[in-house]
DNA sequence: ATGTATAATGCAATCGATTGCAATTGCAAG
DNA sequence: CTTGCAATTGCAATCGATTGCATTATACAT
């Protein structure tokens, strides 16, 4: 351990290079040499360029990221922001914001942009404002629309660089990328109901704009079918362990227990197939279940979890493609996704 | 005072407040006076300092930080970088540093850091420099050792503001923040041989510096108890797609089934779980399984899952504190938490 | 050689906020 | 009405890299 100081001294002591202009001194040209020629235009001879890089790394120098971002006006980082709006209680750690989390770090690494990570809880109407003013990114994805659709719209009417991972409503002004949320509805429902189920639930809360859009997809499907009644709406919580006692508590009294449960998202159907197992309930056959995401975890679950499948990983590239596209000042037209029907053993 | 108000309106219309000069001119004073006055260090009479701030929220002027960024020589964020060393196409989705990352986003959050994030794959030695040194970052969280030990103690002997989540070893260099692996294999261990299993294994890959502390645990628990011979050691994948066709082939021909299953996580633990099910064998009463890790995940299995828990909010807590106090210059030491055995159905 | 075109480099002004120090104002006591 | 001291405010130099424009070095042709 005391080497390790004795190492830190020597290191320090030596000629430190603190900045571009130590670095030109000692090769005996001007700052705004080095600065090119670390940046590579080809304005500096290959001698000269190939002798300030070759210091540069002998003294492992690196310009200073600040002072960069200060001249050219840029971060050099994308903020990724989580409103946590129609539900105080959730958290950052939904899985299905976690599968995004790391898709959208991976596409933007691969793009040389850094990644913020902001979770927010909407307070008042300017979070945004606030967020995307702070000077701190080039541009700011936001997932999932929560009921903050007016808020979006708002700074979307001002501020160029905002995508939205989420639903697609008429005239709606922020760019989004998403699946077609009422298509997955209806295909969910289709299917429960082509496997027989004639009283249904969906279990979610439709204050959120994508869970409203796949609930209308469920009431085209039963519509299309011929039933009449109306589906059951369960505003289940999203997080597992608000739903659990709730979906508990619903089951445990519902007049009717529904023959097929949509779930609004594969952590809800989850979480409906674990109760459902409590009370001894078999399914599918005696409930069927299906979820909406196409979650990984939806491969471990017991029975295996039929769901609607998104293609995140295509959300996510479009997501920061059109981003970029949209920094650099071009326009963009909102993308929708096609879900798809993925059969497994709860249905 | 009319003419001002007109004034400023006239100004208000027509160009917007780029900077704190601009804010200075119109409010009569210097770019310094501003600064102070937005900054609020007592400097500054109360009279004026209102007058400035309410002409800022009027504009909603917000001082650029990159500029401040550059002048006083801090960034206000700091990153998070997550290894994945031993296990090449590990993802980052990882419900383990999902879990971890959210508690983290929380704790910086609240003590009005930023967070970046950053997924690294380590090629060489100095993936570790390059971020640290970039500049974009006050201080550096690791999550998880992998096998990268040595590049963290190296570069922990120059950087002070660096803290790592994982297991502790003798002699190491880099502060950490993590639960006592070995107890914890231990704890994992005994309650399965006093559930009666002889026979045992453990899934996980020794390379990760937790893994083997764990392991070593495991071992412990074995020669207390008096058993002879050793446990089976699988170095199953992380990832669940990767690790269930691996379990398959390794349960399926295992001469002699283990009576009792320790997974090095809850991950692993989840997928053995379900290859067992496709087996048609039965947990707990014809394998016992225990997980580590304590996600919330582990309540949603069937059956569901025993487990060490760790606690991870107290571990972001800790990883922050430590990480800011060290950033203020201070020393900090290791902390080990102590792990909790939770026993529930899989045992 | 001499001129000219072109490639390399230097110069100095930015980017916008912070802050040590100097200058001013305010206020009270003399 | 000074003088003195403290409370405010202004001035100007930073922080470090970038870049338009000016200038010098190099190459090439005549």
């Amino acid at each position: 351990m005391p080497d390790v100081l004795w190492e830190q001294h020597q290191v320090n002591d030596k000629t430190r290079i603190k900045n571009i202009s130590d670095l030109a001194k000692i090769a005996g040209v001007s700052p705004g040499t080095v600065s090119r020629a670390l940046a590579d235009t080809g304005l500096i001879s290959q001698k000269t360029r190939d002798r300030i890089k070759a210091l540069a790394r002998e003294h492992d120098f690196r310009p200073n990221i600040m002072a960069r971002n200060l001249r050219i006006q840029k971060t050099g980082a994308i903020g990724v922001v989580i409103p946590l709006g129609h539900e105080t209680g959730q958290h950052i750690s939904d899985p299905f914001f976690i599968t995004m989390l790391g898709l959208l770090a991976d596409a933007l690494t691969e793009k040389g942009y850094d990644l913020v990570l902001s979770r927010v809880i909407p307070t008042d109407e300017d979070w945004l404002d606030r967020f995307v003013d702070s000077g701190r990114v080039d541009g700011t994805i936001v997932i999932g629309q929560s009921d903050q659709a007016a808020v979006l719209d708002k700074v979307a009417s001002r501020y160029r660089p905002l995508v939205v991972w989420g639903g697609h409503s008429a005239g709606q002004v922020h760019c989004s990328v998403g699946s077609d949320n009422r298509l997955g509805g209806e295909l969910a429902t289709a299917h429960l109901i082509k496997q027989g189920c004639q009283r249904l639930a969906f279990f979610g809360d439709p204050n959120a704009l994508e869970f409203e859009l796949r609930l209308q997809g469920c009431r085209d499907a039963m519509k299309k079918a011929g039933l009449d009644g109306d589906i059951t709406v369960f505003p289940a919580h999203l997080m597992a362990e608000a739903a659990h006692p709730d979906i508990t508590k619903f089951l445990g009294s519902a007049a009717e227990r529904p023959q097929g449960i949509v779930a609004a998202s594969d952590v809800i159907a989850m979480t409906t197939l674990r109760v459902l197992a409590e009370f001894g309930l078999s399914v599918p056959d005696d409930v069927k279940v299906i979820g909406y995401d196409g979650l990984e975890l939806t491969e471990h679950t017991f029975p295996r979890l039929s769901t609607v499948r998104q293609d995140l990983t295509a959300g996510a590239d479009h997501l920061v493609n059109m981003l970029l596209r949209r920094i650099a000042g071009e326009d963009t037209e909102s993308v929708i996704l096609q879900p798809e029907l993925v059969v497994r053993n709860s249905t």
